[in-house]
DNA sequence: TGAATGTTGACAAAAATAGTAGGGTATAAT
DNA sequence: ATTATACCCTACTATTTTTGTCAACATTCA
């Protein structure tokens, strides 16, 4: 039930790049650098995360990658998903993924769903924004 | 962030054994025919479950497993625990498992260890007596 | 142009998962 | 006592997933 590598790594690269919003774009030095990852393994987590709209990219020189769109409008649902596919702890209870004889009577495929369901709403009500603004928050609470 | 089969395999032989709990010992081949395991491979899983006082075992002839208490105190989580390990979505929520330096300023930290807890509460409220209500539900629903 | 950057696809090492195999030990029925 | 039944334990292995690496290419800016 872990996270791999992609999630957990994408999810910080990501929320780097809510730090930076409305910088331009960030090379993706920088952001390895920063968290001490392979530019080039960080390079295919973006690369996904571009293909789905919630990066822009700028080639050349001074180029880099930038967030799509505001802190705000991106949930670390989405991220985490493009990151690790679909969260369910089960394929079953992936819509349209996979069919088991016995649906009809499956207990345990409704606790599958209330997990699935308990994970989702977290990380659907949770956004790039919410998690700078903790950040603040605990800056302030430390300091004092 | 998928179960692996032995929390997917274990819960379900834990449910049947809940559907014959105070019937005495049931066959491990039972239960691995029932559900087309491989015997020795869900022995296994028992042998997990069993360590950690989920189960108890009969040997010899007319000899099996059976719940170590009533359904209504084993809930999913202590099964899917014993079997997967702590549920995190990451090392460093899992207590005393993990430091990371920088501890204090992590924000990604604050979102696995909502995701942790919200998987926790649902394991966690969920026991194999609610999972025969649940079946028993179904059942009269479908028959209607 | 040349240096800085993103783009793409193939490849590969390492780790985790999902079992197999088989011998050993305890118990109960006969 | 013998035999069948069934739990107990350890080691091994094939497969899959994870976690990257590498190389060649495309684009842009100075």
């Amino acid at each position: 039930m872990k996270l791999s590598t992609r999630g957990r790594y994408g999810l910080k690269a990501m929320y780097q790049l809510a730090i930076h919003y409305g910088e331009g774009p960030i090379p993706l030095k920088n952001i390895a650098d920063a968290q001490n990852l392979s530019e080039n393994y960080l390079e295919q987590l973006f690369s996904s995360l571009r293909k789905n709209g919630l990066l822009n990219s700028v080639r050349g020189a001074q180029g880099g990658y930038m967030l799509a769109r505001s802190p705000r409008d991106i949930t670390v649902g989405s991220i985490l998903r493009t990151l690790e596919g679909n969260l369910a702890p089960a394929d079953c209870v992936i819509d349209g993924e996979y069919d088991c004889e016995n649906e009809e009577n499956c207990v345990t495929k409704l606790v599958w769903m209330r997990i699935r369901d308990s994970i989702d709403e977290v990380v659907d009500s949770i956004t790039l924004q919410d998690m700078l603004d903790e950040y603040e928050y605990m800056k302030r609470k430390n300091k004092i």
